[in-house]
DNA sequence: GTTAATTTTTAGACTAGTCTAAAAATAGTT
DNA sequence: AACTATTTTTAGACTAGTCTAAAAATTAAC
């Protein structure tokens, strides 16, 4: 069994590992954990003891089939809780991060599989990331964004690339959330900012928003 | 904001307070949470700074009203996760325990209000327990037992006493259950083992089971 | 290909929580 | 009331995780 911390160094340099082909750097980590970089290299030691990362001093770390396996059961944790409290406690998609950041460390393998089975198997989180299944399979986004899109091209909202509050509820506020159609009317050259179409509504939307919106080329 | 702990040694305290009228001594809470009475007394000193209890060297320890409070509402917490456990989860009443007490320690006034409507505010845990309310009160079972009925009367089963898995998997065999009626038949002198009618059937119950079932006298 | 800047690691210290062993206080017994 | 047994507290040490400051290694720059 890992403490709530192993498991956030997993999650931390699992989301990290997909970025890079190298080894996750000791600052990134840090980084992303809000953390110091000596605590990151104590922690490294404990997790490479336990055979959980492949770590070569001054050169990064990686997972190891196990603690890949780990860091995808958190994900997965994650994902289904936030499922759990925005289509069944009625949480606004920008409330539940936190709430499922303590969720995600619960251990119980039953309390997993049956809330997925409550949840009727949901394969994406309320902000479109994929759930990985049981078994640790976990699909990607294309990753195409918003910004991809040349002018007239159609599009549907899929997912986000950032999960900061302000983006959500930013997002939301401009009816801009999973499912919608867009279509592209045009872009400006200066800074790559559009005029897009949902439904009858025309806005505009900045380049840093349309870049971290990710959606389906139709 | 209490550690994970503190909120542990808080509803250890709590637990004990209600049965006796003295302050709760090192030695109960250290058993209650399977630890030693010198950890205790750091712990305690630790309450005590943060004026949750009050404490006398020597003289054992009380809640002070914000440690109460606070005591109470991981109760309540621990409660109505049970509720969800089973009835949303289908989960058995003796699989629940080990669950709740992770999930009690999820800090989120949100969530538990959330939680609360979502389960329509239940009155009690699957255990009969009563949920405490959002202000903190908890009202107490009549605390009648089942061996405390004599030949002839009648009751029925609104809770239990002790909640071990072995215990709890017993009476579920033998449809001993929340809710059912039952009628004494027989009394044995010797032992203060009992026969008693379940609807049809007619079982013979020890003491020690008899004793540890609450029921409401008919 | 040295030197400078950056990153990473080490060393040592700190907090939270725990333990063992010993000392101190209380309670029980005669 | 004196002695014994029990309970509780203290003292000091340990693990997990963190930090600062300094040393070592790597990378970047000329």
């Amino acid at each position: 069994m890992n403490t709530y911390t192993e498991e956030n160094y997993l999650k931390a340099i699992f989301k990290y590992s997909n970025k890079t082909k190298e080894g996750v750097s000791t600052n990134v980590i840090a980084d992303e954990l809000d953390t110091k970089a000596s605590s990151v290299t104590d922690m490294i030691k404990k997790l490479s003891d336990k055979k959980l990362v492949l770590y070569k001093k001054y050169k990064g770390v990686t997972l190891t089939q196990e603690g890949r396996k780990i860091a995808v059961s958190v994900i997965r944790k994650h994902r289904l809780w936030e499922v759990f409290l925005v289509e069944k406690l009625d949480f606004k998609w920008d409330e539940v991060h936190d709430i499922a950041e303590q969720l995600e460390h619960i251990h119980s393998e039953e309390l997993v599989t049956r809330l997925d089975t409550f949840l009727e198997n949901p394969k994406y989180d309320p902000h479109g990331d994929p759930i990985p299944d049981e078994d640790g399979n976990l699909q990607h986004h294309k990753d195409i964004t918003l910004s991809d899109l040349v002018i007239g091209e159609k599009g549907v909202i899929v997912g986000v690339k950032e999960h900061s509050t302000s983006y959500l509820k930013y997002l939301e506020s401009i009816n801009l959330v999973l499912g919608k159609e867009i279509k592209v009317n045009e872009i400006v050259d200066f800074d790559h900012s559009m005029s897009i179409s949902i439904g009858k509504e025309s806005i505009n939307i900045s380049n840093q928003a349309s870049k971290n919106l990710i959606v389906k080329k139709l």
